[in-house]
DNA sequence: CACTGTTTTGCAAGCGTATGCAATGAAGGG
DNA sequence: CCCTTCATTGCATACGCTTGCAAAACAGTG
């Protein structure tokens, strides 16, 4: 019944060569004479074979597989990312095993841990934080890490993000120069370095125009979070005329509450920006202006930096921060001079 | 440099036992007096040390890890049946090896050899069509595979979806009960099993009051395929008054389309109703009507089906359905007689 | 043809664990 | 105290492959 599975063994008796001929024929960079390959190539064939990875894991200690540790999937921007990074991985011949986390310490701890014993060949965190200790431990192992869309200041790891702290100070910019004068901020969890980032490079932007942030509550990059700060912030005798959301989904929140909760309108009475620009922002019924994260970039580098360390055995710390455009949609006024 | 891994012997060397009392101890099921599992156990800690899944895999066959073929996560179900089908295979030992395939066949085929070379236990896939051929021979090498959320007529595969045909119509009644005449129907893919179902659940709904669908087309569950169909219904001298979408996915590019492109009101002009029951239909800018899939039962019902044919190895092919309710928001008109 | 340099090939040793088997020891009954 | 029974333990092997090493085959040169 059970269809035993073809070893390298029955190849090498049908083809009529040794065992390691037949495993030098499936290994990259191994020398094998033109008649033997064939010989083994058709062998193989006939009887279906496929090299065991596991058994060639044990051997090489490479396992070709990426643990990737994510958590808030319900943010669009992170299904997307997966998917991206999944595809980039599998060109380079690497497939991710993937693992959900919450962002508590213990959690990650535990899921790194497991993901050791499955001898990965490195691990991607996505906006997950992780313990200098950890990586550390990681790295002694031997095996890279690298965070995406996340950065942990003072700590020598691989990091991946967009420069937020200037998307926070292009977004300032754009909204003094639309003539906004109270500008709140319902900014990204404080515990994360895009968060802090972000609302940073927004401060600093209002202030090199001489303003400053009307109000700035942290929205832990949660819905409900983000409509309680809107609700808070507009019931107020001097609510703001535009927000800063610290990312898209959010964003969205905020919107639904202004407008079907406040009854306001987007951008007369108040005017939103967000962060990240995940396709959702892009459809009409929430036509948001936000900070470009451009995830291709991202995603390559990400892949690029992982690989690198593998291939070098060397895990000398990188961070690289791409720039991203605001992309300008309805959500917000047009800039003084360029009204139509 | 390389923090050499702690393997099985040195335990065993520092607890001052054989190499095969470690493993006893690590391996559940397994006989070993207290004080041996205590002397290996304080060994095993201070020296860090964690069994190889990879050698593990090597002698048991068994790896532990659930292949998982996806194919669009663009739209919001499937990142959310991924993270629950991660948790739950995560709590039960499991581990989710993500491959991401397009719907062509030959893709299809290639993943899946991919996956069998890491000795996956299990396949689960997600809206994703595999040959029976290919599931032949999963079932030959002693794999189960469970399609999730798709089903494959006539083929001896393992399935799990929601009663498509019953969601279907149930939509069809309450439309009809809503006093609309004129149901049009943009389908879900042709080539799906759930497009087709609730396609013909729908028909059969309408056809047992007498009615006939006004038009259906095919939206390839697609937007910007469904935003066409929905320009093409709308241009014409009977538009629908009523429009049951194949997915929530479309149903958001359809409002969308109808709201900001033509100008019209939902529910008044047109009403609109949806199938899976996305979070994203529960914000306020949609507030779709639509049938919700039971997901966390579906996903229960995958994971005890893919385990249960893993532990018992034998792979009789079983399928489930489970019923859905339909969630009634704003997109819909209230049914005559339960107007407030 | 002898000699050297270069491929190609087979042998055999492992990678880290699980497990059948036989040996050991403990426990219990008479 | 002896014999039986059963749990525990160690030994040795196997899982399917890669790879260092040395032998063998080949090619090229004078």
């Amino acid at each position: 019944m059970e269809h035993a599975r073809i070893t390298s063994l029955q190849v090498a008796e049908r083809a009529g060569v040794s065992q390691s001929a037949v495993s030098r024929v499936f290994t990259p960079g191994a020398s094998a004479s033109a008649k033997t390959i064939a010989k083994v190539r058709k062998a193989a064939e006939e009887l279906g074979y496929r090299p065991n990875r596991v058994a060639r894991t044990m051997i090489t200690g490479k396992s070709r597989i990426i643990g990737l540790v994510v958590a808030y999937l319900d943010n669009q921007f992170y299904p997307q990312a997966l998917e991206h990074l999944s595809n980039a991985l599998q060109e380079k011949g690497y497939h991710v095993l993937v693992f959900t986390a919450t962002n508590s310490p213990e959690k990650v701890e535990e899921v790194m841990r497991d993901l050791l014993d499955f001898q990965v060949d490195g691990i991607i965190t996505a906006s997950v934080a992780v313990t200098s200790d950890l990586t550390v431990r990681c790295n002694a192992a031997g095996i890279p890490v690298v965070m995406f869309n996340r950065d942990q200041d003072g700590a020598d790891v691989n990091a991946v993000t967009s420069d937020n702290v200037n998307g926070g100070r292009k977004v300032a910019e754009f909204l003094v120069q639309c003539g906004h004068r109270r500008i709140a901020h319902i900014s990204g969890w404080d515990g994360s370095s895009t968060g802090r980032d972000r609302r940073r490079g927004f401060s600093e932007g209002l202030a090199a125009h001489g303003h400053k942030p009307h109000q700035i509550i942290d929205g832990m990059y949660n819905r409900d979070t983000a409509s309680q700060a809107t609700r808070d912030l507009m019931d107020s005798l001097t609510p703001p005329d535009a927000i800063f959301v610290g990312n898209d989904h959010m964003a969205f929140a905020v919107m639904d509450t202004l407008r079907h909760e406040l009854g306001l309108k987007i951008p007369q009475d108040v005017a939103i920006v967000g962060f990240d620009d995940v396709p959702l922002a892009a459809w009409p019924s929430y036509d948001l202006t936000t900070v470009r994260q451009p995830l291709n970039r991202m995603v390559e580098a990400t892949v690029d930096m992982v690989i690198a360390q593998i291939d070098e055995g060397v895990i000398a710390p990188r961070r690289v921060a791409f720039d991203g455009p605001l992309i300008r949609r309805s959500s917000t006024r047009q800039p003084k001079g360029q009204e139509t």
